[in-house]
RNA sequence: GCCGAAGUGGCGGAAUUGGUAGACGCGCUGGAUUCAAAAUCCAGUUCUGGCAACAGAGUGCGGGUUCGAUUCCCGCCUUCGGUACCA
């Protein structure tokens, strides 16, 4: 009996559910272990083979680990609210809901086809109002809580009324808005409601506040700056612009230290690390006040990170939009300073970032004084002063700075070298902290470290500015002006927001009757007509963010239907945190950062017991498409002819402009080769495909191929090579696809899809299958195994326990092709040998292993089995295979006793004929041996 | 520019602690089976020279450490990913 996928797989299947095969218990005996996926957004477009390379490879970690004798949760679900579902529903009119069920039950499918072994009764969607009443009630639980600095933790607000109300907020040690007024107890007690609650806003975890946001009005909502990539909308390619709206905002800010501190506590991959410390953007420095030269009384505030360059500072620069602008300008000066403000109110972020490196700028006329040496100081403006970071204004170093010394040259401002270590001013600054500083006041003869702690004393004392450390990471906008998201589970009285009661929970998202704002400009959610408590509240609405749903949601599979909490404080203590978490580095710094901020504070609250809720973290690399183009002659204006030109022959029309239009890869010869082409019948098919390109001229190579042109890039619909992972499972069958996509290479790596090698996993799992069957003839015997059999038994143990330890699935498969192919050379049929051999692989192979075990008699399943035991004996040699080599270049090979000691190799080694031979006529300095590796022979 | 990762046959990739570089798979070549094909099986396959035994070269480039380097160190080059006038 050949092995019959299909029918196997679908038989495993079935049986599997109907068992509760992979029912998880949240009590046992076992030590626990829990393996997480990134859990989709069910898009419309349904999975292609790049989606399940994460999740083969986590299901293979959690089989394993299941075998090996943990306790192992594994599950799935879906982050169901999102902008696609809600864009559909305004063209269409359908419900989000119905269309993004629709879509789960095509995710469901495909996602069965594949055999994982989620526990599928586990299952969360973050739009399911059960699950969502937690989303919103830990909303609440952050609008309660501010962050004390001094605690070093979020605390309740109660505290810090009391504390007001008994001492006002000068010794409170919190994170706050920027401009919070220092206020006493009596101030305080004075205030009446509203103004106490809006004083509390101030420091709430998560508040309202007026500020500039992204704004796009083609998605019309706002985006979070992860949101958007060059400027444009990630979703769409729309256009972003910056408006001042009330938008509900997260403290995220407040745990800034704690984010960048817990990274080092993580194994997650470094590059994802160093790229949420570079969004966090801490900087250690100094803030230093400059008093303007005409009016001591005021103090332009910068903040440098290089304090100790102050003595050459010989310019300041503000941003544009710095609000002193107007004041600072000077009458004569005022027409090229506006002139300046209007060129770069009217440059686009694009142009701005093309044109980066030009230098621009314009003087104000006015002066400040340099606080260390009472210098004048000239105050310019320049766009290459961001408004938004730090205070918009900074102290200019041309010695020190690159930048700085760009602007110093083209506007013929000094430049003072002030490190005596310094080279080469005059070309270039050089920002070195070596050596001793020079023309440098105070800190003359001083190195780096001695000149930084002076510097900020002086300054200290003197009350001209501080140590400072400043972040680049800014709160993070909650508000989106959406339908399809959780409702924000607040409302207004008097403009100030209070909670929805508790008990009141879930707000569960109304009907409306159009998914579009309202005619006043409100979001959706003003279409409603039948909130629960309406008349009552003037409920808040907006929605929540996409990332609010799944910053807790590995806390809700531990314990799925619980209505008490967002989760059993008996699961959350059994299950803990994530072992290994598995995903994509696309969310590095929007999901695994805000997830880490929620769970930070919920770790306040004595909610959960880590600081870091993922132990391990493993990016999967993207599967990319092969995207293949021909070439169109660009047609002239009114002429209808349509010639296509083979891409090798591209050459010979220099005086032609070509189109590439991309081809579907299932029309093309070779996709993905360097010989891709279209053959007569390709040709064919495409104008088939393309009615519009009917009549179209083909202009072929001499072979008749209409040669394409081949790139890779993401698998898409509109490159026409999104690969189904049914297609190939309906061929192969799901072990073949789950066992090739390992052998494609290290999970960690980008890789573009290709079937050139799946003949060969296909064809070992037909060999393989062929050491229990043949012929329709059951093989398999209780004979005693060989010495030989159980080493190839025994080093496929060894090397799969190995590797599957350190996530290379690849070469698990190579091994056991090598223990199969092996195994088959020997004719061993043998059931002491084929028997663990089986269970070793059924992580890999789950359905043909599952048939097998049962064929061998077993009632249960083999994916309850144990992780075979590794015996060393078998492994020990009779003999070892030596490299001996003369000055590290090996002469010969040779058998040697395994129990040789390292005094009879050193003897042996020289009088062995074929290395005698080479060491005529030479002296022997000495024999290296390394027992089971090599000899060296060195000789002088 | 800065940060991170990586450069190995025709291709995907292996080599875990410095110890026979190229496992495993694809492809290719030859053979068996077949009327023929598919499928399957066997042998070969880094490059150069040689019928061969064998010799030499070889892990992006240039140096270094070592008996011995894909692996460690120094300096370059290239590719990919991230990020950017962040003071």
């Amino acid at each position: 009996m050949e092995y019959q996928a299909r029918e196997i797989e679908q038989k495993w299947r079935q049986r599997w559910e109907e068992r509760g095969t992979y029912r998880v218990a949240n009590d046992t005996s076992k030590p626990k272990y829990y393996v997480l996926d990134m859990f989709p957004y069910p898009s419309g477009a349904g999975l292609h083979v790049g989606h399940p390379l994460g999740y083969i490879a986590s299901d293979i970690f959690a089989r394993y680990k299941r075998l090996a004798g943990f306790n192992v949760l594994h599950p799935m679900g879906y982050d169901s609210f999102g902008l696609p579902a809600e864009q559909y529903a305004i063209q269409t009119g359908i419900h989000p809901a119905v269309a993004t069920n629709e879509n789960i039950d095509r995710y469901r499918q495909q996602l069965e086809n594949l055999g994982f072994s989620f526990d599928w009764s586990r299952e969360v969607r973050t739009s399911n109002p059960d699950y969502y009443r937690w989303t919103q009630w830990i909303f609440q639980q952050l609008f309660q809580h501010y962050y004390d600095a001094a605690a070093d933790k979020a605390l309740p607000i109660s505290a810090l009324i009391a504390r007001f109300a008994t001492e006002g907020n000068a010794r409170v040690q919190a994170a706050c808005d920027e401009d919070t007024p220092t206020i006493t107890a009596a101030e305080w007690n004075a205030m009446d409601e509203r103004d106490q609650q809006l004083f509390l806003l101030k420091y709430r975890l998560t508040f309202p506040e007026e500020s500039y946001v992204n704004w796009c009005p083609a998605l019309g909502t706002v985006l979070s700056n992860d949101e958007i990539k060059d400027g444009v909308s990630e979703r769409g390619g729309y256009p972003v612009e910056r408006k001042l709206m009330a938008q509900w905002s997260m403290r995220i800010t407040a745990y800034a230290d704690r984010l960048i501190d817990g990274l080092d506590a993580i194994d997650w991959p470094a590059s994802l690390k160093e790229q949420q410390r570079n969004w966090i953007g801490r900087s250690r420095g100094a803030s230093v006040k400059f008093a303007l030269a005409n009016d001591s009384s005021k103090q332009i505030e910068v903040f440098t990170t290089r304090v100790d360059t102050i003595y050459g500072v010989t310019f300041m620069v503000l941003a544009p939009e710095h609000e002193w602008v107007d004041e600072l300008t000077i009458d004569s000066q005022r027409e090229e300073i506006n002139d300046y403000r209007t060129w770069t109110a009217s440059r686009s972020e694009v142009e701005r970032m093309a044109e980066a490196k030009k230098v621009t700028g314009a003087f104000t006329g006015s002066y400040c004084i340099n606080p260390f040496n009472g210098a004048q100081v000239p105050i310019y403006i320049a766009d290459y002063v961001l408004a938004g970071y730090g205070t918009g204004a900074v102290m200019a170093v041309p010695s020190g700075d690159q930048r700085d010394w760009n602007f110093a040259t083209h506007f013929q401002l000094p430049i003072i070298p002030i490190l005596d270590a310094q080279q080469g001013i005059d070309n270039g600054a050089d920002p070195t902290k070596e050596g001793r500083y020079i023309n440098s006041g105070i800190i003359n003869g001083m190195t780096y470290e001695e000149a930084v702690p002076t510097l900020i004393q002086w300054l200290e004392e003197r009350g001209l500015g501080k140590g400072k450390v400043q972040y680049r990471l800014r709160n993070a906008v909650f508000s989106r002006q959406r339908y399809w998201g959780e409702p924000v589970p607040a409302y207004w009285k008097d403009d100030v927001p209070y909670l929805v009661d508790e008990s009141e929970l879930p707000v569960v998202l109304p009907d409306v009757d159009k998914y579009l704002p309202t005619e006043t400009g409100e979001p959706p959610l003003g279409r409603a007509e039948n909130w629960k408590y309406q008349g009552k509240y003037d409920y808040e609405l907006s929605t929540m963010p996409g990332w609010a749903g799944s910053s807790w949601y590995w806390y809700r599979y531990m314990d799925p239907h619980n209505d008490q909490a967002f989760a059993g404080s008996d699961a959350i203590a059994y299950w803990q945190d994530v072992d290994l978490y598995v995903g994509g580095s696309e969310h590095a710094v929007g999901h695994l950062l805000y997830s880490r901020f929620w769970n930070h504070f919920l770790y306040d609250l004595g909610l959960v017991p880590k600081k870091e809720y993922a132990k391990k973290l493993i990016n999967q690399g993207m599967i990319q498409g092969v995207i293949e183009f021909i070439y169109l002659i660009k047609p002239e204006e009114g002429d209808d002819a349509r010639t296509f030109v083979s891409a090798d022959l591209v050459a010979n029309y220099p005086d032609k402009e070509f189109a590439l239009i991309p081809v579907h890869v299932d029309f093309v010869k070779d996709y993905g080769r360097e010989e891709s082409h279209l053959d007569d019948a390709g040709i064919a098919q495409f104008k088939e495909w393309r009615p519009d390109f009917k009549a179209a001229q083909f202009i072929t190579n001499a072979n008749g191929q209409l040669v394409t042109k081949s790139e890779v890039g993401k698998m898409s619909k509109r490159y026409f090579n999104v690969v189904n992972p049914d297609d190939v499972v309906a061929r192969y069958g799901a072990d073949c696809f789950r066992m090739y996509e390992m052998f494609l290479g290290p999970i960690e790596q980008a890789k573009p899809w290709n079937t050139n090698s799946i003949s060969g996993v296909s064809r070992f799992l037909n060999s393989f299958w062929r050491l229990f069957y043949r012929d329709d003839k059951w093989l398999v015997s209780d004979e005693t195994p060989t010495k030989e059999e159980m080493k190839i038994l025994h080093t496929a143990i060894k090397k799969v326990s190995d590797d599957v330890e350190r996530f290379s699935f690849n070469t698990c498969v190579s091994a056991f092709m090598v223990a199969s192919n092996e195994l088959n050379r020997l004719n061993c049929h043998k059931r002491a040998v084929l028997e663990p051999l089986l269970v070793i692989m059924a992580p890999f192979a789950v359905h043909a292993t599952e048939e097998l075990w049962e064929k061998l008699g077993h009632t249960t399943s083999i994916h309850h089995a144990a992780w075979p035991q590794l015996d060393e004996q078998w492994l020990v040699e009779d003999s070892v295979t030596y490299p001996v080599a003369i000055n590290g270049k090996t002469r010969a090979t040779v058998d040697f006793p395994a129990n040789a000691t390292k005094e009879e190799l050193e003897k042996a080694a020289p009088n062995i004929p074929d290395i005698q031979r080479h060491l005529e006529g030479v002296t022997i300095r000495k024999i290296i041996v390394v027992p089971g590796r090599m000899i060296n022979i060195v000789v002088g």
